[in-house]
DNA sequence: ATCAAAATCTAAAACGTTTTAAAGTTTGCA
DNA sequence: TGCAAACTTTAAAACGTTTTAGATTTTGAT
């Protein structure tokens, strides 16, 4: 095998100091032109690329950012976090960093695998996704102040911090309206139980807007199961679809819920949107191929992805006293799943 | 922030060589068994985890292993690829390597992002995914010797290499099968145009049942677009069903276009099963969302991710002559988009 | 021709680890 | 008590890079 060529063997080969090789490819200004272009052209020659092991070691830097997932059966993330991994790379990449995933397998506690993360040195940097309502990785990263940008808020952080999030109180809220003007008036919800502040976030959003409405007609029924119990939510979306009294429009907490009830719907022989009016939120790619498609909001998280990327690689170099944070709102995506409500 | 311990610093609080410390932490044999709990004991209390940057220039190991992944619009991944993750995340972690996931987003190419990755010295091995027929990366990694695994096969690869994939080929036979038992004599097959060697395969594994049966009646029509132009799909499968002279029975090279088939299938007004019978492949979590159930083939990404990583972690222990290869065989999953052949 | 200034180059240290070869210590037996 | 054997510890080199401070060479002005 072809050995990595290193920067000693650029200097034997054209009999100069390692130091002047490695200033030469930095672009120091105090090296002679024509030297400069012996070694580039050497370098290239001999197909040199720096180790990342020695320029860590001296640099402390590893031109590393970290996202740490949680794999989860097999769907492997959030469908929500495709789109955001993207835009995070095109960013990252295009300034010459690279996004590291490191997965947290089930039994494996996500906090664990973050710390040996960071304390190995591993990466310059960490993009925090799924908050908690209070985030343990939060307190960590500031403890030990690595640069972080979470994607999502905290209900209240003890210290501030850099974040980035969709307004998703303001989207069920708009959700709310659209489905009111419609002449809803029993609606339902799809939540789950698990300490996530986008979920306390979307449910807020929903309860404030039916308050400013002021109409004592309009109810709420809820129904929550933890994030992966499907057969928890098959059974209460069930539960919310039968009987007489089952509301006309029904809001998921994300479009894999909303989908869930979509499919309850059909099996129920509800049409949708005659019978039953759903809304999801995340605009995930099955979305789009429901029949009819599901209406839903669009969180834009490419750009968020790109904008977080950026955020951190800024919180790196310069580790502002105010971290800064950005509060995006969501579109809505109208398809077919909504509409009037039916006649009593 | 609380600076991160080193061996260095342990040695001195404890009174001893760095030597001693790193071989105590190492657990040789030649250390007193009363130094060892000391110093034991001592790391845990100084929070002490091992810098990579040092360990990696010395031992010419990163500790990770890579995966290059082509993110592409708002999908990040091919929908397989999520229990494949799982899977090797799973047994790489509980083997202490990590999963390095190096992401090449549109404009760069996938084998720069690779090359950069390898020479850089950032993994000892390498997943390969998404083979094209004739792959440069392999090429690549057979010249510098780097341990990897494919996940699918080449058509012809120069040097043999170590690989796992599903048989598709006989995946495809039996879902020729189990239609032509249920009456289907006019199949429609929706197919990619890449140059990639699971679709040959499914597709030479369909065309081999059909010779197979030596039913002079037996037909098939297929269309193909480029992986990423759903356009070009959706208007081929318009085409493919609509005309007096349709297949009963249309097979999705994977679910993805299944379910696209399923959806226009809707559009038009065909009720499947009892007018058009859709088969996919992958088993992706939409199909089990779809309405009826779509009728598809569980690859076991997970236990291949699984077995791949074992895999690849002996692969650059031992490095031997002959690699392994692995062919395994995909389950049909029964849903509800199949059935009998509809009476002319 | 001389010398200061400018331009160019380099020695050496540092980053944190592992490992080899050897040094130092203890133990057991004669 | 002396000495070999067994046990325990350590000094030093090596991995590949960056950077600082200084050394060397060239240039330009007198």
């Amino acid at each position: 095998m072809r050995r990595r060529s290193t920067l000693k063997e650029i200097a034997s080969a054209l009999d100069l100091s390692i130091a002047t090789v490695s200033r030469s490819l930095a672009g120091y200004e105090d090296i002679a032109e024509k030297t400069r272009e012996r070694v580039q052209q050497k370098a290239r020659e001999m197909g040199y690329v720096p180790n990342v092991a020695g320029r860590m070691l001296v640099s402390g830097r590893s031109g590393f950012v970290g996202l740490v997932l949680k794999v989860r059966g097999p769907d492997f993330v959030d469908a929500y976090l495709g789109a955001t991994v993207t835009g995070l790379s095109e960013a990252l990449v295009a300034k010459g960093t690279d996004l590291m995933i490191a997965t947290a397998p089930e039994g494996q506690d996500e906090l664990e695998v973050l710390q040996r993360l960071v304390q190995s040195g591993r990466v310059d940097g960490i993009i925090l996704t799924r908050i908690a309502e209070d985030d343990a990785r939060i307190r960590f990263l500031q403890e030990r102040n690595l640069p972080f940008v979470a994607l999502g808020r905290t209900l209240a952080p003890l210290q501030p911090h850099a974040w980035i999030d969709v307004a998703g109180e303001d989207a069920f809220g708009e959700a709310f309206q659209l489905l009111y003007g419609l002449g809803h008036r029993h609606f339902g919800l799809v939540t789950i139980t698990d300490q996530m502040t986008f979920a306390r976030n979307r449910e807020a959003g929903l309860a404030r807007a039916m308050a400013a409405i002021g109409d004592p007609s309009v109810r709420l029924t809820s129904i929550a199961a933890p994030r992966f119990d499907a057969e928890g939510h098959r059974s209460g979306i069930a539960g919310l679809l039968t009987g007489p009294d089952r509301p006309t429009a029904v809001i998921g907490l994300f479009d894999e819920l909303a989908l869930a009830v979509v499919q309850a719907a059909s099996q129920l022989g509800l049409s949708i949107p005659d019978d039953l009016s759903v809304i999801g939120f995340d605009n995930v790619p099955a979305a789009a191929y429901a029949v009819p498609g599901l209406t839903t909001f669009e969180p834009g998280n490419r750009d968020i992805g790109r904008i977080a990327a950026a955020t951190l690689l800024d919180l790196i170099e310069v580790r502002p006293k105010t971290p800064p944070t950005l509060l995006r709102n969501a579109s809505l995506v109208l398809r077919g799943s909504h509409g009037p409500a039916p006649q009593k």
